[in-house]
DNA sequence: GAATAGATTGTCT
DNA sequence: GACAATCTATTCT
């Protein structure tokens, strides 16, 4: 297979407005290569936090604290998160340094190392339950904390070069703490891949 | 298919 | 001590 085409993005990438990012990063390929082999899937969902002002976003008024540094830090680093205690999410950082914007990978269409995926998320019944969410891709790929803050334009967790079909937007997810943030359609998703986590309501 | 409740842990107040 | 950008099993249509 030889890389599968697969050629890391330029780091420019990063250096666009998380909104724009948000919406890029939509058919880019990520990959992650383990001592168990290698896994990658093309992202097909995403959501754009622009904090401070963004009441969603941890960064929200400026909360800068051990947890949010990453989102402080330059562009095209990870930003990870555990939430409810069981499940990590995978985010890039966008903005340049003391601008806390990020962007949330909520789901992938598995591409490559799909049986070591399996074998990490030994719950999912289907290939469509192996990355449909912010926490089922962070366990398919084998990523977690000790990913935080690393560089995702080179290195053995990176971002390549992917295409994709119709985007579409909506509200974001699970956000209903943030008030008038609530409805903003910072969401962008690949229209009609049967691997976005909730099917857009309209 | 849709709705509901319980799990579980690092970080913050 | 409370919370969270979620996942899963269970229950009901």
């Amino acid at each position: 297979m030889s890389g599968a085409g697969l050629s890391p993005v330029a780091r420019e990438l990063f250096d666009l407005p998380v909104l724009v990012l948000a919406r890029r990063l939509v058919g880019k390929v990520l990959v992650h290569e383990t001592e168990a082999g290698i896994a990658a899937g093309r992202i097909v969902e995403t959501e754009a936090y622009r904090g401070p002002e963004d009441l969603a976003a941890h960064s929200a008024r400026g909360r800068r604290t051990k947890r949010t540094e990453a989102m402080f830090g330059p562009p095209g680093r990870a930003y990870m998160f555990l939430l409810y205690g069981t499940s990590w999410a995978f985010n890039v950082v966008s903005g340049r340094e003391d601008v806390p914007h990020a962007v949330l990978v909520r789901a992938l269409e598995p591409l490559v190392g799909l049986e070591l995926m399996a074998s990490r998320r030994k719950r999912a019944a289907t290939a469509r339950e192996l990355t449909n969410g912010p926490g089922k891709l962070t366990q398919a790929l084998g990523i977690d904390g000790a990913a935080y803050g690393v560089d995702l334009a080179r290195g053995k967790l990176r971002l390549c070069e992917g295409k994709a079909g119709p985007i579409g937007r909506s509200p974001r997810i699970n956000i209903d703490y943030a008030g008038p943030w609530v409805t903003r359609p910072w969401r962008f998703f690949e229209k009609g891949n049967r691997h976005v986590s909730v099917a857009p309501r309209i």
